[in-house]
RNA sequence: GGGCGAGUGGCGGAAUGGUAUACGCGGCAGACUCAAAAUCUGCUAUCGGCAACGGUGUGAGGGUUCAAGUCCCUCCUCGCCCACCA
């Protein structure tokens, strides 16, 4: 019998694919679906096992929805720009056009020999003159729309690849491609207007299918906060306590780049806690604010620019890392816009220039970083609002008489052992501290005292402290039938001796018979309802407390009372009368800085002409090409190898017909691949980017399947060209992709993530080549673990898939050899009447059989068809394995083992088509998913569990038929297991689930 | 500090509230073989027992339920992403 050989069955199955590809059919009359998986940076190391799990996954996807019957496309192309190959160019002395060309073959082969069923004939490059053609035009739209525009400022700058960066690619603090510590650097670039769309990203999500950590993670990337912009005045030229005269507010429009040269008159700052106005002691400017300069006193002076010019020579990662905070005192003051007070100013790199305002209210009790910076600098504290607490147990009743009460709770501590005073109330079952009201004119600590003197007759006390915030609840006292809307002060005491005076207690609570305990610190937390315990422990341990949620507020005068989410309102509208607030909403997202002073990239198709500013190059003269250079190493200048291309850089505007000079940047890599999956719908299209026929025949992308690690980079730079295409009439559909989904990563064996510097890295192509072939790696990387899930990988599942395969192939062999021994069937008729007996028991067998592996076929297409629907690849392929060991004992006929080929196909495509080939002798194409009678799967006796009391007792065969409600329980009660383990007790009932074949009895 | 997710055999991992550990890897034993490899068959959570069988068991502790890996509460550990974002 032939040998199953993978080496020969995949390369002729791999000629017969090129030969007859798969290609998608524009305008076909069969439903489309678009399956995208992210398209490859083709660097010189060829595919890895990442990659090949990713396109895997797409292969898998597209066969099958081929089978379904569908117009599939499944494209791919290479991301070629950027720094990388730029790099492996200047190593290897070649230019990075013949560099990517290289990769590119290789890495088309390497498609090929995985057998993906790619649609070859659109495969799309991002560096082709005929691809980036349309990048720039796309570009252009962006710039006759003024969403592309060119600012100076301190950009991200990487000192190593010597160009700027986008926020997106600083991770933590290093550029994401070459782990060098990013600097600041001023220069005038690019930028993309990616804010603009910071609203639509976020509401865009909710209209397609994306996993939930990728659209959260979107979501927090972009950072919308709502909150209010505040305006304090400084301290100078304004009366202080006094309004500021109307118009004041109206010179300041067009943030304070005043031309005249004015002392600027307020500072904006920014927060979403405007209810914790009254709390704002002092403010804090970011050291590089621009008003720094201008408030800063002269004694102030020389403190302030030592401290700027520290920051100034710290990295972003330097400052998120001093733990420690850190500023000075500017001198100056500024009216506080409620209480008219005069608080202090500051500078602190705690303050980042880049969001909001770079200037904040600091509001000490209410913010764990305001306090951090107020105990340190001893600025002062004020709680405005008080924790509420309400009591779920008595909540307030309607009706009954409200009143307001100021309470302390008292801490007493024992003078020798760490053991608090505590007071048990028998009759009412209350275990709490003491506690009373505080009466007029007494301060909390006066109240304190005489509470613990009257309650339990101790006398002598060393006052600690009281804790620094209220707490506010509202209950039902049913002692004394009132509503209470109290606010408690907790006081510390330590008792100095043991001496006691008599109690004084009044009536009620004299007949209470209360008594004095001595409860462990510990143990406090378990007491009956504390207000404020939450804080009241972190406080014993020395703990700063901050309260930062919302409550009731306190100390804000006229908003005294309010929740603070009113207050917030309400103030705001209150500032906003006199022009000292608005609401403000701010973004974390910042616009993309889109220019890099490198070579290998789109050239951004603008000329700057002196009389005509920057012009845009016409569509005519696109593409601008990338002109051969001598030396496309970076510079240090800020500027990219091409402004030494003088013959190129020197046009005439095209407005004007002047000299004029061609930008000199380029594109990131990001650029390109923001519009890819568009080119695939009509890839060689000259005269647009796609046709608009064809852009709204395939729609959307259906499945994008893709990485984790593009989430804030790619996946939400591509869904804002998309929006602003979608608004321009370009693209027919408002967001790019239906429905988004991340494989995990593949580890190394160690556990540890594959990289060529720990030397574990595993390189597909020679697994293949080992002799395991294509189709058993494909099965063993889908087999791995679910697709999402980052998992090791497993050297030795290769050779389990493998097996398996060699498995089917015998049995597919034994099972087409004779076709013409059905034959013996017929025989069997004319056999004599002594054998006849045999022949029938032996049919019967054959007839058995024959049913079973009709049930095993129907089971294994639901399965593999539900896990497909929901991607569970590895749950698939333990389906397909379970349904060949019941197959193989079962001598199935060619048509079974045929359709079991066909659900095989979309995860090991050349071993399916050989086989499907050699058990029908027809090709594999022509074939649709098979289908099954629901019949089938019906058996004529099932395995029923018994349970007695949940636990698992015994197991009966029970025909089908009487499975049901009616009949279990006697059958169930008469099992000899069941009978000798219930024995005389009892049963309480029985619980019968058909569907589950499960009896569960109660004794 | 914020967001998201996960804890199940020696390992990767299965399990609509209803038989925990499917499927595979690895391991052990047997068959075939002069022998080995390959292949095939059986066993493989753990404790007790010759066995039948029984006890225990899905990070820890509580709870809901006839029944919990799954639902609820408290806690622990790990991973990923973001991070002085006002």
């Amino acid at each position: 019998m032939e040998k199953y050989n993978p080496g020969a069955v995949e390369q002729k199955w791999q000629k017969h694919w090129q030969e007859h590809p798969y290609l998608a059919e524009d305008f076909a009359k069969k439903p489309k679906f678009v399956m995208l998986t992210e398209f490859p940076y083709p660097s010189g190391d060829g595919l890895h096992l990442g990659h090949t799990r990713e396109y895997t996954y797409g292969d898998i996807l597209a066969r099958y929805k081929r089978l379904q019957g569908y117009n599939v496309l499944y494209p791919m192309g290479f991301d070629a720009f950027g720094l990388p190959t730029e790099n492996y160019a200047i190593k290897n002395h070649i230019t990075p056009q013949k560099a990517t060309a290289q990769n590119v073959k290789t890495f088309t082969q390497q498609f090929r020999s995985l057998g993906l069923s790619i649609d070859y004939s659109r495969l799309v490059n991002t560096t082709d003159p005929d691809y980036y053609k349309w990048t720039q035009w796309l570009f252009l739209q962006f710039f006759k729309h003024d969403m592309a525009y060119q600012a100076e400022s301190a950009i991200n700058w990487c000192p190593r690849c010597k160009t700027g960066l986008a926020n997106e690619e600083v991770i933590a603090g290093r550029h994401e491609r070459c782990d060098t510590l990013v600097e600041k650097k001023e220069l005038k670039q690019w930028m993309l207007r990616i804010t603009e769309y910071a609203d639509r990203l976020i509401e865009g999500l909710a209209t397609v299918d994306f996993p939930p950590r990728i659209a959260d993670q979107q979501v927090n990337w972009i950072g919308r906060s709502d909150g209010a912009e505040i305006s304090f005045i400084l301290d100078r030229g304004v009366v202080p306590g006094g309004d500021p005269a109307p118009g004041f507010f109206e010179e300041k429009e067009g943030d304070g780049e005043d031309p005249g040269d004015r002392t600027p008159s307020c500072i904006k700052v920014f927060t979403t806690r405007p209810d914790t106005l009254a709390g704002a002691t002092f403010l804090v400017l970011a050291p590089e604010h621009p008003l720094v300069d201008q408030i800063t006193t002269p004694d102030a002076l020389q403190e302030v620019n030592s401290y700027k010019k520290m920051v100034a020579g710290k990295s972003d990662i330097d400052r998120a890392e001093d733990k420690e905070k850190t500023g000075v005192f500017t001198g100056a003051y500024a009216i506080h816009p409620l209480t008219k007070a005069k608080i202090p100013i500051w500078i602190a790199d705690y303050v980042l220039m880049g969001y909001g305002e770079g200037a904040i209210m600091a509001v000490p009790a209410h913010d764990e970083r305001d306090r951090e910076f107020a105990e340190k600098y001893s600025l002062p504290v004020v709680q405005v609002i008080a924790p509420f607490e309400s009591d779920t147990q008595n909540p307030p009743k309607k009706g009954k008489k409200d009143t307001t009460r100021n309470t302390v709770n008292c801490l007493v501590k024992h003078p020798t052992e760490d053991k608090y005073l505590t007071l048990k109330w028998p009759k009412r079952g209350w275990h709490n501290l003491p506690k009373g009201g505080i009466e007029d004119g007494e301060t909390p600590e006066e109240a304190a005292r005489r509470e613990i003197t009257e309650e339990t007759g101790y006398k002598n006390m060393r006052y600690l402290g009281t804790m620094p915030i209220s707490i506010n609840s509202k209950f039902y006292a049913a002692h004394k039938d009132v509503n209470r809307d109290i606010m408690t002060t907790i006081v510390s005491f330590e008792l100095v001796d043991l001496d006691q005076c008599e109690r004084c207690l009044d009536e009620t609570e004299k007949s209470e018979d209360i008594q004095v305990e001595w409860t462990p610190r510990k143990k406090l937390k378990d007491l009956a309802p504390i207000e404020g315990r939450e804080y009241m422990l972190d406080w014993l341990d020395d703990k700063s407390i901050c309260h930062t949620d919302c409550g009731v507020m306190i100390n804000s005068g006229e908003f005294d009372g309010l929740s603070s989410s009113e207050a917030g309102e309400k103030i705001i509208e209150t500032l906003a009368k006199k022009n000292l607030a608005s609401k403000k909403t701010t973004y974390k997202l910042r616009d993309w800085i889109f220019s890099r002073q490198r070579y290998w990239g789109e050239p951004i198709p603008i000329i700057h002409c002196d009389s005509c500013g920057a012009v845009p190059v016409p569509d005519a003269d696109l593409p601008v090409v990338l002109p051969p250079v001598e030396s496309y190493e970076p510079t240090d200048t800020g500027q990219s190898p091409l402004a030494n291309v003088h013959d190129w850089v020197n046009v005439p505007c095209p407005v004007c017909g002047r000299n004029a000079k061609r930008e000199t940047d380029t594109m990131p890599n990001w650029a390109g691949s923001s519009w890819y999956y568009l080119r695939y719908f009509d890839p060689r299209n000259s005269e647009a980017f796609a046709a608009p026929d064809k852009l709204k025949y395939w729609g959307e992308v259906d499945l994008y399947l893709g990485g984790m690690e593009h989430t804030t980079l790619h996946l939400l730079y591509s869904r804002f060209w998309h929006q602003f295409f979608y608004d321009q009439g370009l693209v027919p559909t408002p967001e790019p992709y239906a429905a988004r989904r991340g494989q995990g990563i593949i580890l190394a064996a160690d556990g540890r993530k594959m990289s060529k510097s720990l030397g574990n890295v595993v390189n597909p192509s020679s697994v293949i080549d080992d002799g395991y072939g294509a189709d058993a790696l494909r099965l063993a990387i889908a087999f791995l673990a679910p697709y999402d899930q980052m998992t090791p990988w497993n050297p030795e599942g290769v050779a389990g898939t493998y097996r398996f395969l060699v498995r089917l192939w015998n049995l597919c062999l034994v099972a087409c050899k004779p076709a013409h021994e059905e034959l013996s069937e017929a025989t069997a008729e004319n056999e004599t009447a002594a054998t006849r007996d045999d022949g029938l028991a032996e049919r019967r067998v054959r007839m058995s059989r024959f049913a079973e592996a009709k049930q095993v076929r129907a089971r294994t297409i639901q399965r593999v068809q539900s896990d497909l629907d929901a991607m569970r690849f590895n749950t698939a392929i333990a389906a397909l394995m379970e349904g060949l060991n019941g197959l193989s004992k079962l001598d199935p006929d060619p048509a079974t083992l045929a359709d079991f080929c066909l659900l095989l196909s979309p995860f090991a495509p050349h071993i399916a088509s050989e086989l499907y080939q050699k058990l029908t002798g027809h090709e594999i194409e022509a074939a649709a998913f098979p289908t099954y009678d629901p019949a089938d799967l019906v058996e004529d006796e099932a395995e029923v569990v018994i349970q007695i009391n949940g636990k698992l007792r015994s197991k009966i065969k029970v025909p089908v038929d009487q499975i049901n409600e009616a009949t279990l329980p006697s059958i169930a009660h008469s099992d000899p297991k069941v009978k000798a383990f219930i024995g005389p007790t009892p049963i309480k009932k029985t619980i019968v689930v058909a569907k589950n074949r499960l009896v569960n009895i109660v004794i």
